[in-house]
DNA sequence: TAGATTGTTAATCGATTAACAATC
DNA sequence: TAGATTGTTAATCGATTAACAATC
């Protein structure tokens, strides 16, 4: 076969497209109803010509001329990625930047619930997180379970996040994404991603300096 | 010349170093002295021999069977990247995310110092962000030219994101680093950067999924 | 029509991987 | 020594880029 859809994408090309739905949903947002290969390049920094030919794989969703539609483009590409479900998250952690997290919409714009916030801090539990009720930490195992939580997100001081993945991992989560900075460690059916800010920065200084 | 070091890195191989040198930086505050490229694999999901050779194309710094000493990799890579010196940042921005981000000691950790932080709500001015006191926004030209600022930190709502990266560019910023999730437009001498962790999640999940 | 942008080819460049000798 | 890990080669695969016909 040297055309069709392949099964499985390969890491790039689900990266990139990943990165094309978030673009998508932004200028969806921000009330464009077109867009063209060039500025999703813009904000990507994905090449134009890259960006076509990913898209072209799976069908022709451009109008030559004028550009993609933003709404179509969405919906094939969330097609793409099957994420165009519904996914609930859990967030552990109430403090400054739990809260950051769970009244941002960066994750429910693409379909990610929050159905819970726990925290350690008894002196935390009940006060309020975006509109979640802050909950203790021994009930970690059972909000996993009664709502079939796959991704947990981990919003805890460095010193902390490791206790807090292997929580989320006993109580039977896939995916830990981690805001703490601290490196952990999962076992290999889980797939750990930590957030790091910084690394961007450092690449953008990079070039600004050379 | 088939040897030697080039000028100036790839796009590739210095996102990379960044993402080393975040790893090792990490290491080190979990008081590991040495660490394999395995383990560095593991951190940054970058293969092993790509780790090995990225490296070895600037010296030999690692001991067969024994792996890196943290210490002098970090090093070698700061140096590389031209980032081992002291850089100026302002945040703008204090709300729940801005006090996160001043709190947390992702950029203190490769040497970004958060000189100012600027919110245009009077009634934010005159409070506490971290260790500094909120300004009001129209003494961002001058913090940013007393300070030499090179890099702005949006972590503002998103509907205000692109009205801020504007100042920020008046004022002489040349990396905008935007928290917003919203889509902002700079001029080509300045680099903009969104960050966006549903991004990753979309791609953990997609490989979860399929 | 004229202008713009997609879809697609071909050619180059860089990333990935397996394999293994060198050496700590 | 034995075990482990680096440094490096070679072969493959995917990404990048320029170019341009197709077409809105």
């Amino acid at each position: 076969m040297t055309t069709g859809m392949a099964d499985r994408l390969g890491g790039g090309v689900a990266a990139r497209m990943a990165h094309y739905l978030q673009v998508l949903t932004q200028a969806k947002k921000a009330g464009r109803s077109a867009i063209t290969s060039h500025e999703i390049s813009e904000y990507t920094h994905v090449n134009a010509t890259q960006i076509r030919r990913d898209l072209s794989g799976f069908g022709t969703f451009g109008k030559r001329g004028v550009g993609y539609s933003v709404d179509a483009l969405i919906g094939e590409i969330s097609g793409i990625l099957r994420t165009a479900g519904q996914h609930n998250i859990v967030l552990v952690g109430g403090g400054r930047l739990g809260q950051a997290i769970a009244e941002a919409d960066v994750f429910a714009d693409h379909g990610f619930s929050i159905v819970g916030v726990v925290d350690s801090d008894p002196a935390k539990v009940g006060s309020s997180c975006g509109l979640l009720t802050i909950r203790s930490s021994n009930e970690l195992p059972q909000l996993i379970e009664d709502n079939q939580v796959i991704v947990g997100v981990v919003a805890v001081p460095a010193e902390a996040a490791q206790d807090v993945a292997d929580e989320l991992v006993r109580a039977g989560v896939r995916i830990v994404f981690n805001y703490s900075g601290a490196l952990i460690d999962v076992p290999p059916h889980v797939t750990a991603h930590t957030t790091s800010p910084a690394v961007e920065l450092l690449y953008a200084l990079y070039f600004h300096l050379a």
